[in-house]
DNA sequence: TAATTATGGTTGACGCGTCAATGAGATGAG
DNA sequence: CTCATCTCATTGACGCGTCAACCATAATTA
């Protein structure tokens, strides 16, 4: 390896200092509380999971309430296999089915089922309540934003090509 | 109900933006790929997880290397429960020792052994790096500084009684 | 001292997430 | 057509985290 690296993007040589290391631990710690407080609560008040709830949302938002297994994992991210495993249980509460897919015999064409389309109702209000409540209404206009910023500059360091992608597709959240 | 509530501090009233909604999932997002990608790094260069290491960590800032199981459980803020298994698997690897407490038949010492102490230092240096690399590299010193902001905000939403006492302990991280 | 309650810690059941392995069907090269 | 290869999805093993139940001992109260 060459004396200078290769990314010598600024702040590359510099150690990181007891401060910058304190933040990262904070940061983690609050937002593990966070998880784990709106995740308790959202179970409780509707008896869905976090994870549930991402997989119900996909689903709702997509054209008829069904979708390809694995287009399911890309839409919320998903490695295939947890994928599986979670509609497993779902599955086993009936929130949603799973039938063969008609184009690809290989394939499982995932759906909403009148139970999990109304467990996701239930969910949603009280749920974005709870998030205004323990977040949203803890910070300022100003402070929004520059999370905002923060996010976005950790998104773009993490996957630097996709850097406009991302700010675009944003735009209908 | 009253009509305007009982704490009504500016922000009580208004509806949760779909903005505010989206930095809160984009927090969530970030934060959980940073964790991911840094837990596996960890576990991939040193053989510990990162719940092994805030294990060890905590041992070994321990007088002696030694800590009553509460007072670990405290001290890194997890229930007693998930403690106990995780020494139980801890243990099993040869990374901590359980003895009985001399003071109180019912309690539990916990201590790093060689091994213990041996991991948890080859492991800090490595897992320092790959903070800075994905993480503190990414932001700017304005941006840390709002960044601390917002979490002490946070923090002081979720525990309004704490608000100085935090603020004091986080001098000597 | 005897009965009660509180505390320290463990256990079992169960849902969850990752990894590696698997099987079945699609696809492309020859 | 046939073989190699890729893809879709599932499975099993295992570590992890939560909840409720539990046991032993300490502290408190009668």
């Amino acid at each position: 390896m060459r004396d200078d690296g290769r990314v010598t993007s600024a702040a590359t040589r510099r150690r990181m200092s007891v401060g910058e290391l304190a933040i990262w631990r904070a940061l983690v710690d609050t937002t593990a509380e966070l998880r784990r407080i709106l995740g308790a609560q959202l179970l409780r008040d509707s008896g869905v999971s976090p994870a549930d709830y991402h997989v119900l949302l996909a689903l709702s938002e997509a054209n008829g309430g069904r979708l390809r297994s694995s287009e399911l994992a890309a839409e919320i991210d998903w490695e295939r296999s947890r994928l599986s495993h979670h509609l497993g249980r779902m599955e086993r509460r009936g929130l949603i089915r799973r039938d063969d897919c008609s184009t690809d015999s290989r394939g499982a064409e995932v759906s909403l089922t009148e139970d999990g389309a109304r467990m996701f109702r239930g969910a949603t209000a009280p749920h974005a309540l709870a998030i205004k409540k323990h977040f949203a209404d803890a910070l300022t206009p100003a402070q929004f934003e520059a999370l905002d910023d923060i996010l976005r500059t950790l998104q773009n360091h993490l996957h630097p090509e996709q850097a406009a992608a991302i700010t675009r597709e944003d735009l209908h959240v």
